[in-house]
RNA sequence: CGGAGAGUAGUAUAAUGGUAGUAUAUAUGCUUUGGGAGCAUACGGUCCGAGUUCGAUUCUCGGCUCUCCGACCA
């Protein structure tokens, strides 16, 4: 991608009372931009990042059998009678119809929609386990939005559910579900500071599970065992003070960002709408459900959060919006920036069949902006490897990791070497 | 939902009951290219409504919006 061509442009200056890091440098850097308080259009650089965040998701997703749907975000009120929620879920956006009297709601979580969906398709012991999810925009009327991503109106949200013949069943897919999530925040590089927190069950289990990340930004209390890199949410601290694992009574208080959060439904939804199966007895059973959901969206203002320093982001390789910031000094120089953006951007693309994407590249190929200015916009972008060609260079190239202070220069066979491991 | 603060060019800021200033961005020209370059010229602004006043961006009231704190939150 050539710079020069960038639908955005960077901003010097925070946008006026913006606090949260992470808006402050997304909205800088131009991966955002917010129409109202918590709503946010997402710019190529940062449609570029949510979509290997989806990816991630949904690798690991598929990894553990889920099949990829997409529910309507426009929903009748009638599904919300059936279980309660049209009066109750305070976070329910809902409306009326300008040419009849039909009220709707716009889906902040799909349990409704998803439950009667699946009495079409769930009949007998053999129809189970089933597991689908959706990646979609919901919407949720939250009291107050705040910190940027961190918690919106409309955001991104990774939603699967599973089906099962029993509670057995539910425990054992449960934990499979747990090490995807793991899998997800670790790929994501925010696995050294997110931890497995128990949390509040509601009516039906003991716990849930959130994956909580570290940071001063976070709304939620968190009290952590180091041992075993778990932690437990204030909200259920009177009952339980000790780590749920080892018994350890020394935890830390820290604040987290609930990036996560895995819940046994059991009945509560299957039998409102009735969804029920015959056994191999041809007994009728109610179908036991479970509901796991990751906020994309606040994932990436997570991310972040975790990944900055006074200059802008520090994006993981994985998520970075590209792999290679390729920075051009001087015009004398152009033709020789030019050839290796090519190189880069091409490699491996043709030869002897193999398919290989090619390097991605963000080519600051900008005639006009100053060399402070691009060394500026490259770490406040935060991609994570730096080349420079310059007078200075010669026949080499400068590379620089975000993450590191210092810069060495390698000739194109090393620099291809470095980039493709 | 309770409380607090704030709305002035694209962005960030200053000032004023009487012609709204600066920086940056943008446009043009020339110079410049290793850490947000220089000179010149140009373009561009007081959230909405009502009230007070000869006159309101400024004062008063109402509304809307944003941010923060708290409460709430599958």
């Amino acid at each position: 991608m050539l710079q020069s061509q960038l639908f955005t442009k960077t901003k010097k200056e925070a946008p006026k009372g913006e606090e949260a890091v992470n808006a402050q440098l997304l909205i800088r850097a131009g991966f955002i931009d917010k129409l109202i308080a918590g709503v946010y259009t997402f710019l190529p650089l940062g449609m570029r990042v949510m979509k290997k965040i989806e990816n991630i998701i949904r690798e690991e997703m598929v990894n553990i059998g889920g099949q990829e749907i997409l529910m309507p975000v426009l929903q009748p009120k009638l599904n919300w009678e059936t279980t309660g929620r049209w009066g109750t879920y305070d976070a329910l956006f809902r409306f009326t119809s300008h040419y009849s009297e039909n009220e709707y709601a716009l889906g902040p979580t799909h349990e409704e929609i998803i439950s009667p969906l699946a009495k079409n398709f769930i009949l007998s012991y053999k129809d189970l386990p089933v597991y689908v999810f959706q990646i979609q925009n919901k919407f949720r009327d939250e009291k107050r939005v705040k910190s940027g991503l961190l918690r919106g109106r409309e955001f991104f949200m990774k939603d699967l559910y599973s089906f099962h013949a029993d509670e057995k069943d539910l425990d054992e897919y449960y934990e499979k579900a747990k090490q995807a999530y793991f899998n997800v925040f670790n790929r994501a590089g925010i696995g050294d500071s997110t931890f497995l927190t128990f949390a509040s069950g509601g009516s039906f289990s003991k716990y849930s599970h959130e994956f909580q990340t570290l940071s001063e930004a976070g709304e939620d209390k968190i009290y952590v065992c180091e041992k075993c890199r778990v932690a437990v949410n204030k909200e259920i601290i009177e009952e339980q003070s000790v780590c749920p694992e080892c018994g350890n009574k020394n935890l830390k208080e820290e604040k987290g960002i609930e990036v996560g959060n895995i819940f046994k439904l059991k009945t509560k939804y299957s039998t409102p709408f009735n969804l029920k199966y015959k056994d191999e007895k041809g007994v009728e059973k109610e179908v036991v459900m479970g509901c796991y959901g990751i906020g994309l969206s606040r994932l990436m203002g997570s991310i972040v959060e975790v990944g900055h320093d006074e200059k802008g982001i520090i994006w993981p390789e994985s998520v970075a919006p590209f792999k290679v910031h390729l920075i051009c000094l001087g015009e004398k120089n152009k033709a020789k920036c030019d050839k290796l953006y090519k190189t880069l951007s091409t490699y491996g693309r043709s030869t002897e069949g193999r398919q290989k994407a090619g390097i991605e590249v963000l080519y600051d190929d900008r005639k006009e902006a100053s060399a402070g200015e691009k060394f500026a916009d490259a770490d406040l972008i935060g991609i994570p490897y730096r080349l420079v060609i310059s007078e200075k260079t010669g026949g080499k190239v400068e590379i620089k990791k975000r993450n590191e202070g210092k810069a060495r220069l390698v000739d194109e066979g090393e620099l291809l070497n470095l980039l493709i491991n």
